[in-house]
DNA sequence: ATATCTCGTATTGTCATTCAATACGATGAT
DNA sequence: ATCATCGTATTGAATGACAATACGAGATAT
């Protein structure tokens, strides 16, 4: 803090405090710390002590202190009697899945994919936008895979990566540049596209195309091309993606025999959407007080 | 929650309170309240409106309002601006896949999984002991199988289940009692054992035989055996498990194909955990104050 | 067309709950 | 042996969560 700004006292700051978003009294902090926790693990830092949660969160001892003893109690947390160490607790496992079952998306183009997949014998994703990222929602993996997959509930960024482009491509300008300008635009490769005005033109083609195609702009020696869905409204919802490694494809046969998959897949599963919206109206009548069995 | 019970006016509880787990000073309410909103979420319950979700998870509308407003805030919930609708955003997934990748056991377990499916050409599981219930924290599901699969994640009572029959088979009595005592115990079909000495004596069966071998109990025509991991302390920490119809299985053809590439399967994994009891002593050094790049 | 009901949203005063500083004992490194 | 760091527990204080309330919109019934 500089000198005190010599006015008065009593100076309220006459700045117009917005009151929304997190600012809105509405606004719980205490949730929004314990979820924090939980981003503290990922596969590097599998099991934490108390000291490194509050580091790596940017919570004090105390404050870490109490959202560990809380989500230990509650289940989601493991803690090594030992050690003292912290892991994550299967429990939560609950919470990503009931997503997949409760997501309609998913569940109607689980079947295209799984042709798909049939038809290409490759590898065939499903990912939605959240923010600047794309997050993985559905595989159906390569037959030759031979790892167990943990793909999904992966978060890329959206600008280098074929699904985001696609989603892009296909939405307002004003609302792709947003996206793009917001995203932290690293050089992943020499060939990467950073460049805003160079990322639109990028989009422009893809718009035209029907589909994406990125060639190592995200990792190395990997061809990557994705399909919007798009709804009623010609807005994308998601994007069907298929990356292949250069080393068994080339941009010809990716074009001839993987684009026309892709794209019939991608605009299947549009189509199955139907006449529904967004959800049937499930209770025309009064609610009558929703009770639900407690498992 | 807040109010207190209407006791009378300055009656003081007489009873020790004990400070310790919920009642403690540590534990934060609001993060509680908050997590159980993601639970007002299945696969009837997809959409929600604001009153729904105060009904379904017991909150008044404030709080109802106040949590939904955070969640959404955070990017873990969507909200539909026209009908008011709130669901699940593809974020929550990444809450539960960071287990997957944070779990060593899912890691070393999972290639010995995929070489039991292969033997035997049937959907083979891993679960986990979650309180009274198993999770299935992964799963190598049966070719023919054409739906996707969203069993990962879910919970189901231990009494009543191979790979929870197999677990509490091998944990102190007074543990396994314990569990089951505490268990909700509902005849699922009419072969569901629900007594406490019944349940006590298939646990000596399953801890004579190495595995437990459960018969409709809690699904009819199927029948589903599980194996336990035990560790270093040969204590059960999680199950192997395969579940197959019996129309197309007897008795005789289960003991004879599946219970060998079952046990051979589950001792493979508990030896795979080697020396390293729960995580090697990454740091031996001072701390340096956990630094950790934003994405 | 009007009245009634329910819902979602926004606001506010109050106080319980969260907060963060602190203290203590244990453990391990120097 | 000494020091440092960690995990745990406690407590006073005030911040931030709380819940009651009010209002407008939309739907339904009269």
């Amino acid at each position: 803090m500089r000198h005190a700004s010599p006015q008065p006292a009593a100076a309220v700051p006459p700045v117009r405090t917005p009151r929304v978003g997190r600012d809105s009294p509405l606004f719980v902090g205490s949730l929004e710390k314990g979820l924090r926790v939980f981003s503290a693990f990922d596969d590097t830092h599998r099991a934490l002590r108390l000291t490194e949660i509050a580091a790596v969160t940017g919570l004090d001892k105390s404050a870490a202190q109490r959202f560990t003893h809380t989500l230990h109690e509650l289940g989601y947390l493991r803690k090594d009697p030992k050690t003292k160490h912290y892991r994550l607790a299967p429990k939560v496992l609950e919470l990503g899945f009931t997503y997949l079952r409760t997501d309609n998306l998913v569940e109607r183009a689980t079947p295209y994919l799984l042709e798909a997949h049939k038809r290409t014998e490759e590898t065939v994703n499903l990912t939605e936008l959240d923010g600047t990222d794309i997050i993985y929602v559905a595989r159906v993996p390569s037959r030759h895979q031979i790892t167990f997959d943990v793909v999904l509930g992966t978060s890329l960024p959206a600008y280098c990566t074929a699904p985001g482009r696609a989603m892009l491509a296909f939405m307002p300008d004003e609302q792709s540049r947003s996206i793009a300008e917001r995203s932290n635009r690293i050089a992943y490769t020499d060939k990467t596209i950073t460049d805003l005005n160079a990322l639109a033109a990028a989009h422009a083609r893809a718009r035209r195309d029907g589909y994406a195609l990125v060639s190592e702009e995200f990792s190395p020696g990997e061809i990557s091309i994705a399909a919007p869905v798009l709804d009623f409204a010609r807005q994308p919802i998601a994007a069907v993606n298929m990356a292949v490694p250069m080393s068994r494809w080339t941009l010809q046969m990716i074009e001839r025999k993987l684009v026309p998959v892709l794209m019939e897949t991608a605009q299947a599963i549009a189509r199955s959407e139907g006449g529904t919206t967004d959800l049937p109206p499930l209770r025309r009548t009064r609610l009558p007080q929703v009770k639900r069995a407690s498992r």
